[in-house]
RNA sequence: GGCGCUAUCGUCUAGGGGUUAGGACGUGAGAUUCUCAAUCUUAAAACCCGGGUUCGAUUCCCGGUAGCGCUACCA
């Protein structure tokens, strides 16, 4: 392998299911890392287990990074239906392991013929036996290495009885040691590995499936990585790792373990956790640029120890693995909340729009069949209510009521009727209509803001008891946007023939039922 | 059981042998507003326990405890 010096990091998940945090943080991490240092990130399929992998997930997984921003340099080619599956982009892949068999099996005959490896034929219960006695007597449930003294006779003999073997990597007994970016120095005891095995067990001419380790470090050196990033529960696997790199003769990388993201009791990111996957926060109306920035900061932080908002390329500029805090941390949704507020604030209006308006698809046309004049008329109104709204799928039920309401289930509720029980209210509504009975051009904010001034000085009811029953025949609730904000939505909404009523209609409406 | 990792406000974190232990989210109060949201001001809120080292530990070391992870012919 030629060093050329350059980064090379990759993003290595099995497709058995959908992309949590947790893993979007690692792929983030890696991201990161290799765009601030102007090298490559490979994304890499790890689906050798046959019976969990499914080819939904792999995809949704390729969308789900794609909807972060995570782009990457090399990786395999998009499946399309019915088999069909686009070229690999890269020139180390095959990137699915499911189509690097061949490459293990090559590189184990070689571990074989060197003697770094050996075939053991030790069935499942004799191994099952010894972990059982071995547990017993307080000793760790490790390999004998029985097998490894079997003379070439008895193998060979063992071989022509058509006896099925695994293959076994042999270890030196010696501490483990690595060093990890995050963590320091890692040592292991030395009989904490004991000739693990690589290849499950298989015959001469159908060699069996290779393990996780095997395929991952194999991968690794061929794709040239040089930094793993990944998460902590791969952590006591690196030494068995680390000692096959050193087997076949092969520069071991840098690793740096990251620390898991748990939900809120406690316990590691799982199935359980549904909302935590990264399609459930797309489909909930997540900015993406939001997660990133709140699951950057899970684990990670300036090194001014302030700055929380950060840009993508700002992250890019700021991010190194140094600042990668070694403890676990609690996935927290009212931050993240607060995260997606503020680039909901700061997104393109049109944009917003955009992203918002599938959450109005039993309310609006088409967004293809929608004029210019629909889709500005909905940017305002998302700008009007984004700010109230945690996330975009929250947007309808604050904004509904702009398609009409009924008035006698506003006044079936205590709260709206008893602001009724008192003259005032009515008096205000009848003088409100008296107004626009008499106006015969568009009703402005700034015509409206007169009426409500003259009502106030005809009536000389003010305040509260003045705009509160306004609001409620408008609106149908006691609370929503200021009115000079809002009486332009609805008169422009009402010239556009999607259903929503003026301000004259609402209040003829209200006083009428 | 064995081994490993981790331990600062409720949460994410900064810091580090002597600090008023800093920031953010959330929470409480106030200002503003017809109301809500936003905004501004403000308050409460933390160094897991025990021993050592030291003039002095929250910080360094050891032990304990707790949480999590690994302990497979899973990935």
């Amino acid at each position: 392998m030629i060093d050329t010096g350059k980064i090379r990091v990759r993003f290595a998940p099995s497709p058995t299911g959908l992309l949590h945090v947790g893993n979007a943080r690692t792929a983030l991490y890696n991201w990161l890392f290799a765009r601030r240092a102007g090298g490559e990130f490979i994304l890499r399929i790890e689906d050798t287990d046959v019976d969990r992998s499914e080819s939904r997930y792999e995809t949704q997984l390729m969308e789900d990074l794609r909807w972060l921003g995570l782009d990457w340099d090399e990786g395999p080619g998009e499946l399309g239906g019915k088999g069909a599956k686009a070229k690999d982009k890269g020139a180390k892949g095959p990137y699915r392991q499911s189509e690097r068999m061949h490459i293990y099996t090559a590189l184990t005959k070689k571990l074989l013929n060197e003697g770094k490896a050996y075939r053991c034929f030790c069935t499942v219960s004799e191994l099952e036996e010894e972990r059982r006695i071995a547990l017993a007597n307080h000793r760790p449930p490790v390999y004998s290495g029985r097998c490894r003294m079997l003379t070439p006779k008895a193998i060979k003999k063992n071989l022509e009885m058509g006896k099925p073997f695994a293959v076994r990597l042999i270890t030196v007994e010696e501490p483990l040691r690595f060093h990890d970016i995050v963590r320091g120095k890692v040592e292991l005891p030395a009989n904490a590995l004991i000739d693990p095995i690589l290849v499950r067990s298989g015959h001469e001419n159908a060699p069996g499936v290779p393990v996780y380790d095997l395929v991952a470090t194999v991968d690794d050196e061929m794709m040239a990585i040089n930094n793993v990033i990944r998460g902590d529960d791969q952590m006591l696997n690196t030494p068995l790792q680390v000692a096959i790199y050193q087997s076949l003769g092969w520069k071991v990388p840098e690793f740096a373990h990251l620390p898991v993201i748990t939900g809120t009791d406690g316990e590691r990111l799982s199935k359980r956790h549904g909302a935590i996957s990264i399609s459930s926060l797309r489909e909930m109306g997540y900015l993406p640029e939001a997660v990133i920035n709140y699951i950057a900061l899970l684990g990670w932080s300036h090194e001014d120890g302030k700055t929380e908002t950060f840009s993508v390329p700002q992250l890019v500029r700021a991010f190194t693995l140094k600042r990668i805090t070694p403890s676990p941390a609690v996935f927290d949704f009212d931050k993240l909340n607060r995260f997606n507020r503020h680039f909901m604030k700061t997104a393109q209006p049109a944009r917003l729009a955009r992203l918002a308006w599938e959450y109005f698809g039993f309310l609006l046309p088409d967004k293809d069949d929608a004029s210019d004049d629909v889709l500005f008329w909905f940017a305002n109104l998302v700008q009007l209510f984004a700010p109230t709204v945690d996330h975009l799928d929250q947007l309808p039920a604050k904004a509904l009521f702009m398609w009409g309401f009924d008035p006698h289930e506003v006044m079936a509720k205590e709260e709206n009727a008893s602001v009724f029980k008192s003259d005032s209210a009515r008096i205000v509504l009848a003088e409100l209509a008296d107004r626009i009975r008499g106006h015969y051009m568009p009703i402005t904010a700034e015509v409206f803001k007169n009426w409500m001034i003259q009502i106030k000085d005809a009536t000389g009811i003010k305040g509260k008891d003045l705009l509160h029953p306004v609001r409620i025949a408008l609106t149908g609730t006691q609370s929503g946007p200021d009115f000079d904000k809002l009486i332009p939505i609805i008169e422009h909404g009402a010239t556009l023939g999607i259903g929503v009523p003026g301000v004259r209609t609402r209040i003829e409406r209200f006083i009428g039922a």
